[in-house]
DNA sequence: TTGAACTTGTTAGGTCCCGAACGATAGGAT
DNA sequence: ATCCTATCGTTCGGGACCTAACAAGTTCAA
């Protein structure tokens, strides 16, 4: 499968558009690419995995942060998770609805609550997670080694330009 | 700045707690990656510049649709979006109140709906894209013309591999 | 010690987002 | 002409998502 025909045809009528005003399109086309992968794997990983375990997108990341960091605060969490705080509470809402997470106060402060997975929400992503990553690895199955390591170099570039 | 000091915490923490599963790494890297920019990009587009013409990210990127290909009808319109149609219905019915986008009726297949972009709206994306435009080199900057040409490669390959 | 200023998490209101079910239309076969 | 089937767009129900406003709790200076 000869890999240099993949320019799609939605980017090809949009350079048509765009290239009269003196636009980057490198640039345009870089972001707009990440906006359509991230789009696309996110609605797969819900269909052919989370839907069995009744997780949303949202849902998963939130107990995976939990698992790989364990306990945090909820303003912590919405941080880590990628999401606001006032979304974190409905996210933790249904995530607690499902038995998966647990919220307990703050010993001395009583404004924070701690967050934490649940026995279930461990187990949970004991058996979810090994299948994520299948989905991971059988996305990025036809790049090479060296591929995959410079996307994900070229991405934290990117992170630390957005977010430092 | 030292560029090679990028990997976030959140990062090592993951790899401690999965690195015992046999878990292809640089999959998972590249994958979460990518999930994390789409996501700081999107948020700091909403906030820097669509929020100053009340829209949202999904009503510009339909809006981005109409403009590049012209009228289309809503289960094109929605599948070039990324979206499903009945979000596109949600989508469109927000852009017509904002006199952004109007609908006709097929001319002889009373099922179908075409949808294009008014005046405004296409006015509205002439002082929105090269702005937009600016954002994606922002958050580019500190990447090699290599860099951003590969990404964008990277990406199509993946997006080929996804959809395919 | 009391009140202003800040922090934390929740609620309110509006939009997006999906799958499933539904009406309306179209088109082909009998 | 009348089914049978397929297609198109909308609606419905449940969840995610944001900002703004809020209540409760904490901190610190006067």
């Amino acid at each position: 499968m000869p890999r240099d025909i993949s320019v799609t045809r939605a980017e090809r009528e949009a350079r048509k558009r765009v290239e009269a005003l003196g636009i980057d399109v490198d640039a345009y086309a870089a972001v707009s690419n990440i906006f359509r992968v991230a789009n696309a794997v996110r609605n797969y990983t819900e269909r052919n995995l989370l839907s069995e375990f009744n997780l949303t997108f949202s849902g998963f990341t939130v107990l995976w942060v939990l698992w790989v960091w364990g306990p945090k605060e909820s303003y912590a969490l919405a941080e880590e998770s990628g999401i606001s705080k006032s979304t974190l509470t409905g996210v933790v809402k249904t995530l607690e609805r499902l038995d998966l997470v647990a919220r307990t106060p703050h010993v001395s402060d009583g404004r924070r609550v701690l967050v934490r997975a649940t026995r279930k929400g461990m187990a949970t992503m004991r058996k979810i997670f090994p299948r994520f990553n299948e989905i991971e690895a059988l996305v990025t199955l036809n790049l090479s080694p060296d591929e995959k390591e410079g996307l994900a170099r070229t991405l934290r570039v990117m992170l630390h330009t957005v977010e430092g």
